[in-house]
DNA sequence: TAGTGGTCTAGACCACGTT
DNA sequence: ACGTGGTCTAGACCACTAA
């Protein structure tokens, strides 16, 4: 007589069931001879997520598919349902499925084509390849919000994206007397200039801020010290150098830069925005995926 | 007499341990009318990170400090140690926290400095707009390795990232005789041309690639569908635009130009490298963190 | 060896969507 | 009304680390 179990990959749980069962204890002691076998027994939520996904790799459920629900999972798979669920949410999380309660889990769309870049502290990531770093202050002062040019002003007031964290509305206004800490700087990679800082501060925000010698002190690593940050905003562009920008990263102006620009939000305001711009030739953001 | 509750900004459960009771029948009838409070109870799991970013943004908790165990918070927060358990996993995901396995949970570095960015299917963007999506064949053709210019061949070769999810050794050499799929395209959002795109394709992992109509099916969702993507490398980076790129966006030669490059990679090879430009005063990647 | 986190169970109540 | 996922319990065994 032949089995044939189609569809049913990896269905045996190495004798799970009986382990946890504090209430078999009857068969308990003479049936552990059973299984020595070494190898390191995965946890039953990996083996579940795999299954999954071969059953998504090879075709056999489609994107847009419903997928059999954790009841129907654990059955199978003879786990509870606890342990399904940590299955499924991390597939969710990972953007494999989707779920909606009330309705299922579905295979979503795959999507490859995001890519998710990671941009880092740029003083930390010259010190890690061994290179000297310096950084090299331009100008640090304390000014009054009129004084600040309106669009970067407007940066200091309101979002720059729509789906930022703080919303248009819950914005308030900012008054003409309040006070900017501006600095700009520039960071030095073994003598060559990577990176044009220029950054505003809510200087009611961060007390101390432009007392620092941010020669020495970084100036995020000083802001997330005191401020507990809540979320940002960032672009990046590639821009034609302007003059400041040239001098400060020894450039041609007009010469392509990499222009990182980002909000920091705390307690539904901006506290801090910051132009960072770098020489196209010898700066990148690169990961993988 | 006075009480004095410090350090513990939150440690009520509103009427948790009685609902889940299944034991405590007996004074479950005439005690449901304590709290007929309408406010969604919150998770309690939420509740639990809350209270441990407010212990680290307050700074009671510094960096590198270790926080009480699982079993100290689920009987604080009057909770069992899987909901503590998932509050802690959260944050650690979050990179808030870290955990060691026999030693405790400890406060990370704050690493508000990275920044995550998302690039998204070019077609299924303008799309989302609403605006009018086009997408222009330049040329399309398939070649022997031989003919592709050697800086292009090495990223189908080599992985371009010492991190990448490949490693250099277990490449394999490439034949000259090996086949190479070329796409060039250009795509339009109402009219303006928005990003030009280099493709290359190892042929032999995608068979039928050349023969699509890429005015109609896009590159990317062609080979998601086809290959098992395993993983990928890219980098972003501002350059001037060379002649074919300035013609195809309607730009000046050495305009700055958005350029993402993405290796992807499948069974140990990559299976297409690609070559995105962009106009860099018409494009840019933004999202927040 | 004692204490930590990692995983798991076999139930439970709830909010939500579909019917 | 019913079935789905979301959350939670009060235990359990295990692997790992440190004393």
């Amino acid at each position: 007589m032949l089995l044939k179990f189609t569809y049913c990959d990896d269905c045996y749980s190495p004798l799970k069931k009986a382990l946890y069962k504090n209430k078999s204890s009857i068969m308990s002691k003479n049936k552990t001879i059973v299984s020595k076998a070494k190898r390191k027994p995965k946890p039953a939520y990996q083996r579940i997520k795999e299954s999954i996904l071969r059953n998504i790799h090879s075709g056999r459920w489609q994107a847009g598919d419903v997928i059999p629900t954790e009841h129907a999972l654990a059955e199978k798979f003879a786990v509870s349902r606890m342990t399904v669920n940590r299955a499924l949410k991390e597939l969710s999380e990972e953007r494999v499925l989707y779920r909606r309660q009330g309705s299922g889990t579905f295979v979503a769309q795959q999507q490859y084509n995001h890519t998710v870049v990671e941009v880092r502290n740029i003083a930390a990531d010259i010190k890690a390849t061994g290179k000297q770093y310096k950084a090299q202050v331009v100008s640090q002062h304390r000014v009054v919000a009129s004084e600040v040019s309106p669009p970067i002003l407007a940066l200091l007031t309101q979002p720059m994206l729509d789906d930022s964290p703080i919303s248009q509305k819950s914005f308030q206004q900012r008054e003409d007397s309040d006070l900017i800490d501006e600095v700009k700087l520039i960071h030095i990679a073994d003598g060559k200039p990577l990176q044009y800082e220029e950054r505003w501060v809510d200087a009611s925000l961060v007390p101390g801020f432009i007392e620092q010698d941010f020669s020495i002190v970084n100036t995020s690593d000083y802001l997330i010290q005191q401020a507990p940050l809540q979320g940002g905003s960032y672009t990046i562009r590639a821009v034609a150098a302007p003059k400041k920008v040239a001098q400060a990263l020894d450039l041609a102006v007009g010469a392509p830069a990499l222009l990182l620009s980002r909000q920091t939000f705390s307690a539904g305001r901006v506290v801090t925005f910051v132009n960072m711009w770098h020489a196209g030739d010898s700066y990148q953001i690169s990961g993988t995926l």
